[in-house]
DNA sequence: GGAGAAATTAACCCGTTGGATAAATACTGG
DNA sequence: CCAGTATTTATCCAACGGGTTAATTTCTCC
């Protein structure tokens, strides 16, 4: 019934071509490729070889090399806040909120090292193509006003002493799990042991959420210190 | 008197030959260049330039490319651990050391915006350089153990309730400075606001000491919202 | 004041790289 | 089944950029 003609639902067949997979496939490659080696580093036959392509068709579906990295750049924006708006804060007394938020930011910059790798480039370029993004200008986070509902919902229900400027808070939270994972490969030989691995960024994230609390609530609830000892208070002096 | 050789002490007339001085002068010229475009952006030819020489002249006192970077890493290193070592935190008591630390962090990075480049430059090489350079591994900051002292007083002392672990809080204070400045840029073209103006520093700097020193004492001394209100104790509601 | 070393300059080499041209192939609607 | 269009492939190229070679100049020290 109804075959009329194979609009583009299930291509049942493999395609020969494939204009917007091929397009997709060009945007993931070199999101990769820019991640990985900067605007300047990155090689545009890199990206058509592994977006099984020609490079020919790099210029024929995005642009030169600037267009492309500029439609990476747009995308991640765009697929951050896509995933920021789904946090539904609303229905959780403000502390939880406050730590539900820290988690996503945590967790979502751990699960696209792509993102930080493309920000810190397009702040080395400072923000050349961003300004000339009106798509990104327009893409504003949500997360600004729901911290600041959410503060003013914690200052009157008595969970938080004080009111904080969402913008500050949002920059500091954003900026608690930035550095750490962004910075993870200095500062992992400075210290001499791997940041990334599974205890290390357990810890992390307990410190964080017990910074940011312990400032809003006034009271110390997680532990602070050493994640280590799990389950015992911190004490007033660590062994180590 | 006492003339024998014109030792070099004072160049009186201009020397036609200064291998100390280009070897300075190339190495500055290079931290400006690889901190403006990074590893795989910047331009020998540039550098050279930039230094007033010729372009062979980074071989001969150098090495190549990457000698350079890598050269151009340990100086940003070793200074900043300089700098570091000149912190006296003995002397204060325990809040009045960690606000001096952060106004140390945030000045130092706003003052070498070029070090925050390198960092991320070599992050994005995964530490590459720095895993082969026994130089860098070789400094450790003091702030670690500067905390760690000042912690264990401020517990001592009642000022602080809960023992942090020092390498947690360095990263914290660190990375609050860090994400502001090494992002200012993007920050700035989404916030629609100029982040790096006087009104703007001010504000963030006060944030972030009363963000952790609230963490660390449980009393919320600083003004930890909105610093457009001099004087006024935050309140409940912000008016934007 | 001259030989030898140190520092500096000028010119060139050659693989890489972003981008362009033109031809071929697959798809579409009629 | 055919003309026209969309997509893809196969080459090419000029500029760039890191690095090298070799000649030149300046300093040192006897």
């Amino acid at each position: 019934m109804a075959k009329s003609k194979p609009v583009k639902a299930k291509p049942a067949l493999k395609w020969q071509r494939d204009p917007e997979g091929m397009r997709i496939r060009i945007l993931e490659a070199a999101k990769q490729e820019f991640a990985a080696h900067g605007l300047a580093g990155a090689r545009v036959d890199r990206i058509a070889v592994n977006a099984g392509a020609n490079k020919r068709m790099l210029y024929y579906h995005v642009g030169n090399k600037e267009d492309l990295y500029l439609a990476v750049l747009e995308a991640a924006y765009d697929k951050i806040r896509s995933e920021e708006r789904g946090l539904d804060l609303e229905h959780l007394d403000p502390p939880e909120a406050i730590e539900r938020l820290i988690d996503f930011t945590w967790n979502y910059f751990l699960r696209n090292p792509e993102f930080l790798a493309l920000l810190n480039t397009e702040n080395l370029a400072k923000a050349r193509h961003l300004k000339r993004s009106t798509k990104v200008k327009s893409m504003h986070s949500p997360f600004v006003e729901m911290i600041r509902t959410v503060v003013i919902r914690g200052v009157e229900s008595g969970d938080f002493r004080v009111a904080v400027d969402p913008v500050q808070l949002y920059i500091s939270i954003a900026g608690l799990c930035f550095f750490y994972l962004s910075n993870s490969a200095t500062l992992s030989v400075i210290f001499g042991r791997d940041l990334l691995k599974k205890e290390a960024r357990d810890e992390r994230l307990a410190h964080m959420v017990a910074l940011v609390l312990a400032a809003l609530t006034g009271k110390s609830t997680a532990d602070f210190g050493k994640a280590k000892v799990p389950g015992a208070r911190a004490a007033a002096h660590q062994p180590v």
